[in-house]
Parts: C-alpha cells; sequence; structure tokens
DNA sequence: AACAATTATGAAAATGGTTTTCATTCCTGT
DNA sequence: ACAGGAATGAAAACCATTTTCATAATTGTT
C-alpha cells in the first residue's frame, strides 16, 4: 500500500468526529479532491486495523465503522423525538469500562455507549 | 407469527448454550424435526428482540448472534473473536446514565452500552 | 359447513456492505 | 530505459439479511 494514500485514509478518519463507516471515509476523501477507489479504502482500513492504528467496532445494522486510536472520543444524547444531539462527559464510563473488561481477563477493549432520551424542548411544554 | 413458530423458536434457542446465529438456530430447528423457513426464523428473532425477549450482538465478521435473555436489565462484555459473552453488574453505569440524561434536562432516559474485546482463550495463551 | 377476510409462511429475488479477481498502472532498483 | 513487483479500482463474487409475492393456514361470520 502507498504511504500517501495511507495518509490520505488517515487524514480523513482523523478529521471526522468518533467512528465512521469505510462509505463514510470514501465520501469524505472525494469530498476533499482525493479520487480513491471503495476498494482502496477498504484495503487501508483493514491493513490499519490490523496495525492496531484503528479501531473497529460493528454497528447494530452490521456496518463496521473505523475511528482512529488517539482520537478523543465521547459519547452523545439523542433526543428520540427530534434527534437533537448532546455531548456528554463519560470518564466514570470510561474507567468502568476497562475495569470491568479487565476483571475479565478480556484485553483490547472498546465500549459503545447510547444514550437516548426526550429533550425539554420535546416533552412537553 | 404463530405462536406455535415462536415457541419453536424459542425452545430451538434455550437448547443452544449462549449464542447462536439465526442459521445456526434454523439447523438446529431442522435437526428436531420442525421444518421451518428460513424466512420465517429471521421473522421471529427480530421480532423477539423487538420485545427484548432475546438479546442481540454483533460478531466480529458482521453476523448477527442471538440468545434468549432473562428479564433483568444487565449488559455484555462480548468477544469479538469466538463471540463468548459475560454478563456485567453494572451499578456504576445506571446511576451514571441517569445522572447525565437529568443534567441535560432529558426526559425518559434509555441507554444501551456494548463493552467487547478480546477473550482469554482468543488472545493466544 | 361454507366462505370471505386476515394472517403466516417460504422460495426466490433483491439489498447492501464487504471481499475477490484480475487487468492495468505505478514504483523502485538496477 | 527496463524488468519485476506492488498498488489500484472496476466489476464480479460473497454472504447474511430483508423484501416480494404467491400460496397455505387460520380465524371469524353467517
Amino acid at each position: 500500500m502507498a504511504r500517501k494514500t495511507l495518509d490520505a485514509v488517515q487524514l480523513a478518519l482523523a478529521s471526522i468526529d468518533g467512528f465512521a463507516s469505510a462509505q463514510e471515509i470514501h465520501a469524505r476523501l472525494r469530498e476533499t479532491g482525493h479520487s480513491l477507489g471503495l476498494t482502496t479504502v477498504y484495503r487501508c482500513l483493514r491493513s490499519m486495523t490490523g496495525d492496531h492504528r484503528v479501531d473497529f467496532v460493528r454497528r447494530d445494522d452490521g456496518e463496521g465503522a473505523y475511528r482512529f486510536c488517539g482520537t478523543s472520543h465521547h459519547h452523545h444524547l439523542v433526543c428520540r423525538s427530534c434527534g437533537d444531539t448532546v455531548e456528554v462527559q463519560a470518564e466514570a464510563v470510561e474507567s468502568w469500562a476497562q475495569t470491568v473488561g479487565e476483571a475479565s481477563n478480556f484485553r483490547d477493549l472498546h465500549h459503545t455507549v447510547e444514550l437516548t432520551g426526550i429533550c425539554a424542548s420535546c416533552s412537553g411544554r
């Protein structure tokens, strides 16, 4: 794989907040002028996850999602009614997840936390 | 959906230790004399997960896996390699989720937490 | 019982993300 | 410049899952 290509993918990944699917990354690359094929994007991501340079998770719908390692991550509180989103601090969860995983002898821990609710402006008034 | 069918699927699920894919459940049903189509199995599982009567996770290869679940609210630590699962107590997360939601003026809070990692037996040694 | 209306079923086709194939293009070292 | 290997991407293959749609089973009504 060409370093130039790897760098482009990494940059695209870094420019996206949180996890992104291969196709989203591909779209981002197109937007920023790079013309990489989808195949190549998949190849890069695969190699990067193999090197632990990128985190990989599966979304519930089966689509894979990638995140540049080292990117600080946070969680979202999503309104089920209007879709509005709030970023939330999750220190407590980070350390909890780590502790629980280690206690079970699991390695390479990831976690996804999804908070939903009804926001103030949707909940009546 | 016919209750008879739902029962058959539930029974098959219960006869399997841990998580099973839709296709594994379908195979089990065939072995035990039931002749249900794969489509119907998928339909049942979908409805059961919608009711929170079965747990659903994604294996790393993208295949979905199902497990009959109890009524208590809990979280899972899932091995991304073999799909093995450990139930996790999450007192800390329950209260955290509640606190964060209230601080943002959201109501009717729900949360899902998914912990994944590589279990001891899959991570080499 | 007869019969219409509704629901359940499953084979085959469609979907959609991901991987393979393979012919072509791009590098790299000599 | 040139041979040999690596990188690329369009199209085809893959595979779990969903949809379609025609048929079968069930239910309700007279």
